[in-house]
DNA sequence: TGTACATCAGTGAACGCGCGTTCACTGATGTAC
DNA sequence: TGTACATCAGTGAACGCGCGTTCACTGATGTAC
């Protein structure tokens, strides 16, 4: 049946949400459409209406996870308060509402140009804003010590989560932490 | 037909190699047993005599990637050197024989317990390689240096393949070297 | 404002395809004498 | 060393399943009067 214009709007939301949140938990090729039409409320019928193919709805959840997480406040603007939730044990335990490229990042290399869009846009932007907080005298200095922050947290909680003993886990943690979040020793 | 026992082992190792290969360049669920057997010269119904499941064959591949990688000599032990050849367009441009953990790391995150323990193994061995020849005083400041370099490395890489950009690209690589490779400046 | 009807978002059955996996068969290997 | 036969790695057709996608239908919405 027929919905309102207002319920088109928050069901389509809800797909990207459900999207946003089931692609980070278990990758883009283990979620099927159904299931995360069911998540979001919805008969798998009713996809078509809004999104040309699954490989479209990719690229859009990654863009809303993207903007949710800018928009959230969640994280601190500058880079050692930033890797301190980052680093987190909670971030890493919840990669379905956490950063799109640890979580999808190797899958997403192979992704459609125009998820890699969406993705290079974000990249570009946050380099940038890491760049104004990052130690160094010069733009380059900044802009390398960003880019390898950002990199080393990224990989942190990869090799956090690839790795199957905990403890193991919470040292990947806590080392990255100590060299690039707040409780840092030496810059 | 029966082939003989040097024979079989030639086969098993060829298919360790394609699928080691494959899966590095289009991840474990894009690439069929079939496609694998074929690039190791055999038909698919073969796969089942040396391997339980697709699933098995995931975690020797990857076991198989790292004691090949291991045993190269491609890659310098030390740090700087390492990172230097890590961070190279060719290691980017390559992934087929590059690192497992840039190339699968958030897909290997949601694989076997077989799987995440080979990597898991692997993950502690390279922190106490890098460990050794890591700047700073105590053992705890050596390890942190090794975690956050070679997360930077694997993050990096990562940064470095999802974006569209190639000028963005090889600004990464370089942002990344100029801060951990052998053309550093600053430790 | 109230009514009649065209629109169209959502439903759920159905489709076709490709995947992992199985299995009866083949024929070269390797062993027993 | 040579022969006869049991073994078993590889072949390729077939299976069943689940996926992305399609489509005829439904019925609430929103518009025209």
């Amino acid at each position: 049946m027929k919905v309102s214009r207002e319920q088109v709007d928050e069901n389509r939301k809800r797909i990207l949400d459900a999207a946003a949140k089931l692609f980070r938990e278990r990758g883009f090729d283990d979620v099927t459409v159904a299931e995360i039409m069911k998540a979001a409320g919805l008969t798998h019928g009713a996809f078509y209406g809004h999104f040309k193919s699954k490989e479209e709805l990719v690229a859009q959840a990654c863009g809303h996870a993207l903007a949710v997480a800018s928009e959230s406040g969640n994280y601190p603007k500058d880079l050692h308060g930033f890797a301190t939730v980052y680093l987190s044990q909670a971030h890493r335990d919840d990669p379905g509402s956490g950063c799109v490229f640890s979580a999808l990042g190797s899958e997403a290399v192979r992704a459609s140009k125009e998820t890699r869009d969406v993705l290079t846009d974000y990249v570009r932007t946050q380099i940038e804003n890491f760049s104004k907080s990052a130690p160094g005298s010069t733009t380059d200095e900044r802009r390398q010590a960003a880019v390898c922050s950002w990199a080393a947290m990224i990989g942190a909680l990869v090799l956090a989560r690839v790795v199957d003993d905990p403890v193991l886990s919470d040292q990947i943690l806590a080392d990255a932490r100590a060299r690039l979040g707040r409780d840092q020793v030496s810059p």
